[in-house]
RNA sequence: GGAGAGCUGGCAGAGUGGUCGAAUGCGACAGUCUUGAAAACUGUUAUACCGCAAGGUAUCAGGGGUUCGAAUCCCUUGCUCUCCGCCA
């Protein structure tokens, strides 16, 4: 969340930041509700404080008299406060993080600029198959039983694709680790508190998030929430940072509405598993590190030699809590664009730099070298997604025999094997 | 799952109804002494919010209750530890 003091210097700015990225929260109605929120708690705290000065020792039945009086004034104005706080935290939590000065402001979320095309995108002698083909060819893929047993949009890995998920993890993994990230893997539950802190939203109607029934619980759609939650209220010292995390686990999104020709397959499912990078920094290093987490998301998909291009999201398309957002688009033989043409770029890695945005909302500090204390700033970015990347392999490298070439790098974790052949 | 014991400041640990936001020790920080360091001594050392300030309010795991007054009593949730059972 922002900080409302600098909401109450700068509502302009605000305001005008809100409108750039299509948030229809009322900042007048948050800012009425704070100014009426403190009004009131001024007048409570000067009743304790009168309460107070006849309390400390036994007092006479006069005194107890006027104490209970003010307790029955107090009583009356405690619900008042309590319903105007949780009223101005909903508000004070969809109004979105500020904007980096470089991103473009677009109130079309097609609109995100592309910063750079690496590769091209693959050409076919034959007519290529979409992953779904491919995968009902070389029985890779269950869909119907995945549907019989969990529902729609569930699915089962199976034979060299549930080996090649496992390669893939050791794969990113592993440049990961080379890079200076401690590996994780993380609880798939976090609490609802948590994910709030961050800026996600787990109510309302059009939540990606599922919720445990009778508990508070939330079942993760990313590790960023676990990793986020990891140092929740800590202080870190200044000389441990950065930290740089890369944690793996199960993502569980509920892509309310999100039914389409263009999410056919594996692309938008409701499970699926993924590494997510983490880092805590300083301010003065956040951008830094940024550029750093988008090197890496790089690396990985050069490694596996799937061309993609990296786009800048337009204000627009920014999730709420982030400055700015990086995406690595691969080029997917399979997806169509809006025309139909098959062949287009899909996401498959993200990367947000949320400056101090989420450690304000999970009170997250740092401490200087002075003593000072400060907010630390939060980044997170997909290593890999696994869903996604098997896609891209799957299509990308497709023979004319209907075969599947394994991307040379994860080799040595399937036995040395090149390919998927039919059976 | 059963039975029991706990949860207090950075840590250890006192405090069982009234100047307690909390003794004491350790640690940390600053100073004195010293060529420097150690030791010793002196002082400082939770957080959030309101207020220009003086100062005020809240917080002793979370929530609720009893009371004029709660770290202290009651209820409840969570967590930790010990023992038993069960289990990958």
């Amino acid at each position: 969340m922002l900080d409302i003091k600098f909401i109450i210097e700068n509502q302009e700015l605000v305001k005008q930041n809100c409108i750039n990225r299509l948030s229809k929260v009322d900042v007048d109605l948050l800012l009425s509700k704070y100014e009426e929120r403190l009004s009131i708690l001024k007048k409570i705290e000067l009743l304790q404080a009168e309460r107070n000065k006849n309390s400390k020792t036994k007092p006479t039945l006069e005194i107890i008299e006027e104490i209970k009086k003010k307790n029955l004034e107090i009583e009356e104005l405690q619900p008042k406060l309590n319903i105007l706080e949780s009223e101005v935290r909903e508000l004070l939590l969809q109004v979105p993080n500020m904007t980096h000065k470089d991103v473009f402001v677009s109130f079309n979320e097609d609109e995100n600029p592309v910063l750079e095309i690496c590769g091209e995108p693959t050409k076919f002698d034959f007519i290529p198959k979409d992953h779904v083909e491919l995968a009902e060819s070389l029985d890779l893929i269950d869909f119907d039983r995945g549907t019989k047993v969990a529902g729609a949009k569930f699915y089962y890995l199976k034979n060299e694709l549930a080996l090649l998920e496992f390669a893939l993890t050791q794969y990113a993994l592993e440049v990961c680790v080379n890079r200076g990230f401690t590996p994780f893997v993380t609880p798939d539950l976090a609490k609802k508190e948590i994910l709030e802190g961050l800026g996600f939203q787990p109510r309302g109607e059009s939540t990606q998030i599922y919720s445990i029934e009778n508990s508070d619980l939330c079942l993760v759609g990313t590790a960023e929430i676990t990793m986020g939650g990891y140092h929740a209220n800590e202080v870190l010292d200044e000389k441990i940072l950065p930290l740089k995390y890369a944690a793996v686990s199960h993502c569980f999104r509920t892509e309310a509405g999100a039914a389409s020709k263009f999410s056919k397959g594996i692309f938008r499912v409701h499970q699926f598993s993924k590494i997510e990078m983490f880092a805590y920094t300083t301010p003065e290093t956040s951008e830094s590190i940024h550029k750093e987490l988008l090197e890496i998301e790089k690396e990985i998909f050069k490694g596996l030699k799937i061309p993609f291009r990296v786009i800048d999201h337009c204000t627009a398309d920014l999730g709420g809590p982030s400055i700015r957002t990086y995406d690595l688009e691969a080029w997917m033989p399979g997806k169509p664009k809006s025309d139909g043409v098959m062949g287009n770029w899909g996401e498959i890695t993200s990367t947000s730099n949320c400056t101090d945005f989420q450690a304000r909302g999970l009170n997250i500090k740092y401490k200087k070298e002075d003593g000072s204390k400060e907010f630390i700033h939060t980044l997170n970015g997909t290593a890999i997604s696994m869903a996604r990347a098997l896609i891209c392999i799957m299509e990308n490298n497709q023979t004319k025999d209907g075969e599947i070439i394994i991307p040379e790098v994860l080799r040595k974790y399937l036995n040395g094997r090149e390919k998927i052949s039919r059976k």
